[in-house]
Parts: C-alpha cells; sequence; structure tokens
DNA sequence: TCAAATGTAACTACCGTAGTAACACACTAG
DNA sequence: CTAGTGTGTTACTACGGTAGTTACATTTGA
C-alpha cells in the first residue's frame, strides 16, 4: 500500500506558510487551497506543532504560522511529524518458531526493509519547504510566459 | 501509514520454496510456518505467479515451485508482484486550482517522491531471494554454535 | 463584550487487509 | 478409472486506519 495522504497535505500546508511571509493564515483558508474540511487541517497542524514545525495565534486574526525558517524544515522533518511507524510492515502473526525460516526471516528481511527505508528518508531530508515554494514559483513563471 | 504485510510474508514463502530443492511445497505447509491461513498463502502464490516467480503444480503430491533461480529474483520483484501502487500518497481530493499553491504542489511534491520511491526500490533491487535463504542459513548456525 | 479563530473530542463512512469457509477443478497414485 | 489430494478462486466477515463532519470550550483582538 502507501502512505497516507497527511504528508503531501502537509507539505502543502508548510508552503502556503511560508508563502504568507509572517501573517498569519487560518485554517478555513488552507482549506479551501487544498480541499478539505478546516478541522482536517487543524489536525494536521497540531502534529506540526508539537513537532516544533509551526505555532498558532488563538483568538481573532489569528492562525498557523511556521516556527522555524522554511530553509530549516526537510520534508523528512514533516515526513516524521505526520506519519508513524516504518514504511515496511512485518507479519501480523509471529512466523512459527519451528521452522528456521520462521525463527529467522524477519530480522534477515529488517536488514533490507531498514536500508530501503533510510534511502527513502536521505531523498526526503535533501529537499525542504523553502525548496518546494521555489519550485512551485518557477512552474508558475513557467506557464505565464508560456500561455502568454 | 505502511505497506502491507504482503511483502514480508511473500519473502517468507520464496524462501521456503527455495529451500525445498524443487519439492513443491503445499500451502498448508508454509501456512504453517508463516502462521497463517493456507488460503492466504494461495493468494500470495496467486499474485507471484501472475508475475512469473512461482508455478503450481496441481493435484495429489502438488503444491508451489519458484519458476526461476532465486538469485535471479530480487526483493523488487516481490515487491512490484505484491504491492500495487505507489509508496506516497497524494491529496484525495484535487486541490484548488484557484491558487498558486493548488496547481503546481503535487507536481512539485512528485519529484521528490518519486526520487524517494526510486532510492528505495534500489535497495530492494540489491538483494535476492537467494540472499534471503543465505542469511537465514547463516543466522541459524551462528545460534546453534553460540547456545552449544 | 462580541466576534473570530484555534484545539480537541466525538462520530460516521469508507477502504484495504487478512482471516475464514466453501467448492469446482486438476492431477496423481494406486 | 476412481479416490483422494491440493490448487485456484470467490464470497463473506472482522478489524483498523483515514478523513470528513459536527460540535463546543477556550483564547484573543477590536
Amino acid at each position: 500500500m502507501s502512505t497516507s495522504s497527511r504528508f503531501a497535505v502537509a507539505v502543502h500546508i508548510l508552503t502556503l506558510l511560508e508563502m504568507s511571509e509572517g501573517e498569519p493564515v487560518t485554517s478555513e483558508y488552507v482549506a479551501g487551497s487544498v480541499n478539505t474540511h478546516p478541522a482536517v487541517v487543524r489536525r494536521l497542524l497540531g502534529m506540526l506543532a508539537k513537532a516544533g514545525i509551526t505555532t498558532s495565534q488563538l483568538g481573532a486574526g489569528g492562525g498557523a504560522l511556521l516556527a522555524k525558517a522554511a530553509a530549516d524544515v526537510t520534508l523528512l522533518d514533516v515526513f516524521r511529524a505526520v506519519e508513524e511507524g516504518d514504511v515496511f510492515a512485518m507479519h501480523h502473526g509471529r512466523p512459527s518458531p519451528a521452522c528456521p525460516v520462521g525463527r529467522q526471516i524477519q530480522g534477515v528481511l529488517e536488514v533490507t526493509t531498514d536500508a530501503a527505508q533510510r534511502a527513502l528518508e536521505e531523498q526526503l531530508a535533501a529537499r525542504t519547504v523553502a525548496d518546494i515554494l521555489a519550485d512551485v514559483r518557477v512552474r508558475e513563471s513557467a506557464e505565464c510566459s508560456s500561455a502568454a
């Protein structure tokens, strides 16, 4: 299977926050861009805040803000904030301890799945929220000029 | 989230088949080692057969067999045979086309998620079912000698 | 004080996975 | 040729996670 959509939506949210340049952004505004319910956005923002990536300003005129520079927030930080557990799942029930393969398969397999997950995480660590916003802007101007 | 347990179980199954050295293995025997229901094993074997990794011998004395050398079956082959779709999911609903971020975020994000998935797949491609069985045997003898 | 906005808890609907039973079909041994 | 073994496949159930939705207490600015 695949991850939840939380990672993609979280990156989307953070890109919007970076674009607002310090102005608090409401969950309702974000929900409009993401095309979901404001409470879903607030749930994600709760996870991101717990990870120290965002903060919120309560009350009227409030909203969400980045807690640190977008260039210091890697996609791996985001991934870990909103997705829990390992990418690869092992057996549901424990394999038979009476069989050599049953005894060893999970330990052996873990070597490879751990390496695979680490390789994936290295790619995510190589890009930041600032990079994402920059790419969005490049694509926007490219489409504008080609459409004109 | 994480993948299903199908990948781990499929590797387990193939390791057992390789260990049997050409003797057909019944789904009931495999289910005993994996600790699941024979029909679950047959379902997995169906997917592996469709991918050309295993074959089955029907009737009495029948069972499952590897369709090619274990050294030619990479864990990536197995992964693709039993897990479908991409590792990373995008938004459920389509982001707002009225917002620059909404318009571009998925295309931009895909660059990174594709790279991450490719990195993961490279790791899986680097190991074969033959490697897994060899590792199982190494661990078995290590435990025997240390226990003695 | 009023209105705006968050944080959070419930509840629902939905989907994928795995466990289970059932049965037609294929094959092999005898 | 027949009895028995094992596959392939379908249908059904139970379970868990995700996300959409509503609701409400709480905080804060004007």
